[in-house]
DNA sequence: GCGCTTCTCCCCTAAATAGGGTAGAGAGCA
DNA sequence: TGCTCTCTACCCTATTTAGGGGAGAAGCGC
C-alpha cells in the first residue's frame, strides 16, 4: 500500500489526546508525526519538521491561542496540509469562521473514532467531511433568508429583490424581466416601504 | 422498527430508474410511493397523494422542466419533503442554485447504491449529504476570493470595497472610516478603474 | 532632491436611485 | 356590479453615485 499520511494531532485534554493518539496511531493509513497540546507547540514544531504534515486534526478551543486564530498562520507555514477542525461547539459563527480561514473539514467531538478516521481519509481524497449538524448549517447558509420577503412581498416583488441584491441595476432588472425601468422603480418603492428600508444599502443589510 | 420513509424517485433514464427502484425499494427503511420519469409527473401526482412524500430523489437534468426549475414549486406543494438532487454535473452554478432553492443534499450519479441509501437516511436524520466533489466546492465558497482585491487594490481600497459590498452607502463608509464622502468617492473611482467595473452593481457581480 | 504612490479633499457634469404622486389594465372576490 | 390587489407605466423633485478633472501632504526608494 501507499505510505501512511503524516498526521498531526493538537488536543489539550490529555485523556482525549491519548485516546486519539492510540486509535489513529494504530491505523496503517496514518502516521502521527506530532501529538501536542497547544497551537504554539505546533507552530514551533513546523519549521523543524523534516517533512511537512499532510493532515492536521485541530481542536478549536485550546488554552492560549485558539485553533481558529492559528489557521491563517498555519496556511503559511504548511500550505499543503489539510486541516480538520474538531470542536464541541456547533455555533455557526465558529463554523463559518473556520471554513473561511481555510479548514477542509469540521467535525464535532462526538464523532466516533472510526468515523473520525474515515473523515481524515476522505479529506486526503479531496473530500470535505462535515458532521451532520455542521453540514446542515452550511447548507442553510445558501437558502434565501425567509425573514420578511416570503411573507410580506408579492411574487413579483420577491423577484425584483432577488435581482437587486444580486447586484443588478434597476435598468438591468428591467431588461432582465422585460419591463420598464419605471415599473422596476415602482416595485422597489413598494419593497422599501414594506421592508422599512430607504436605500439599496439598507436592503442588502436587512437581508444579510 | 419505525415506518419506512415515503420516497419519490424522479429519473428519466429507464435503466437507471429501474435500478434505483429495485435497490431502494428493497430497503426496509424506504418505501417508494412514486417512481416517475419527469418533473411534471411529480407535480401532477402531489395533490392527489394520500400522504405527502418525505424524501424526493430528483434528477437535475430532465426532459422538459429541469429538476432545478421545479424546486421552488416543490417546496410549496410538499414543504416537509426533503429533496436530494442527483446529477452528472458538478459545476458550481448548478450546485449552488440547487442548494439555494432548498435542496437538502447533492449527490453525483456516480454514487454507489449503498452510499445513496445511506445519504437518503442521513437526510432524514437531519444531515446534508454531499458527494466529495460537491462538499469541496461548497467549502471553497467560503474562502475569501483571491481574485483581484488582494493583488491589485491597496489596503485602504480593500477596506472600502468590504464596506461597499457589505451594503453601506458611500456616506456611511465615510462615517465608518472617519473620512469625507469625497475621499470615499475617490477611492471607489480608483477601485472601479482597477477592477474594470463601472457601477456598484458590477462590483458586486465581479466579487460574487 | 526627485519621482512615485497613497491617502486625503475639492471641483464639475451626468446618470442612477429614492420617494412622492397618479393611473390604467386584469384578476379575484363579495 | 363594485371593490381590492397586483402589475404596469408615467410625472415630479431630491439625493446619491459615476466619472472626469485637480491638488496638497506623507511616505518610500533611488
Amino acid at each position: 500500500m501507499t505510505l501512511p499520511y503524516r498526521l498531526v494531532i493538537i488536543e489539550d485534554d490529555p485523556t482525549v489526546r491519548e485516546l486519539l493518539h492510540d486509535y489513529l496511531g494504530r491505523q496503517p493509513e496514518l502516521a502521527c508525526v506530532l501529538v501536542a497540546d497547544s497551537a504554539e507547540a505546533l507552530l514551533a514544531w513546523l519549521p523543524d519538521a523534516v517533512q511537512p504534515p499532510q493532515l492536521i486534526l485541530l481542536d478549536i478551543h485550546l488554552p492560549g491561542r485558539s485553533g481558529l486564530d492559528i489557521l491563517p498562520r498555519l496556511r503559511q507555514l504548511a500550505p499543503t496540509a489539510e486541516v480538520v477542525m474538531q470542536t464541541v461547539f456547533e455555533d455557526s459563527a465558529s463554523i463559518f469562521e473556520a471554513l473561511r480561514r481555510g479548514a477542509s473539514g469540521y467535525l464535532l467531538k462526538s464523532t466516533p473514532l472510526p468515523a473520525l478516521k474515515a473523515a481524515l481519509l476522505e479529506v486526503m481524497q479531496g473530500g470535505a467531511p462535515m458532521s451532520r449538524a455542521v453540514a446542515r448549517q452550511v447548507l442553510a447558509h445558501f437558502r434565501p433568508r425567509p425573514l420578511a420577503p416570503s411573507a410580506v412581498l408579492t411574487e413579483r416583488e420577491q423577484e425584483i429583490v432577488q435581482n437587486l441584491v444580486a447586484g443588478l441595476s434597476e435598468k438591468q432588472v428591467a431588461q432582465q424581466l422585460g419591463i420598464s425601468v419605471q415599473t422596476v422603480h415602482s416595485h422597489s418603492k413598494s419593497i422599501y416601504r414594506k421592508l422599512h428600508v430607504s436605500s439599496r444599502s439598507e436592503l442588502l443589510n436587512s437581508l444579510r
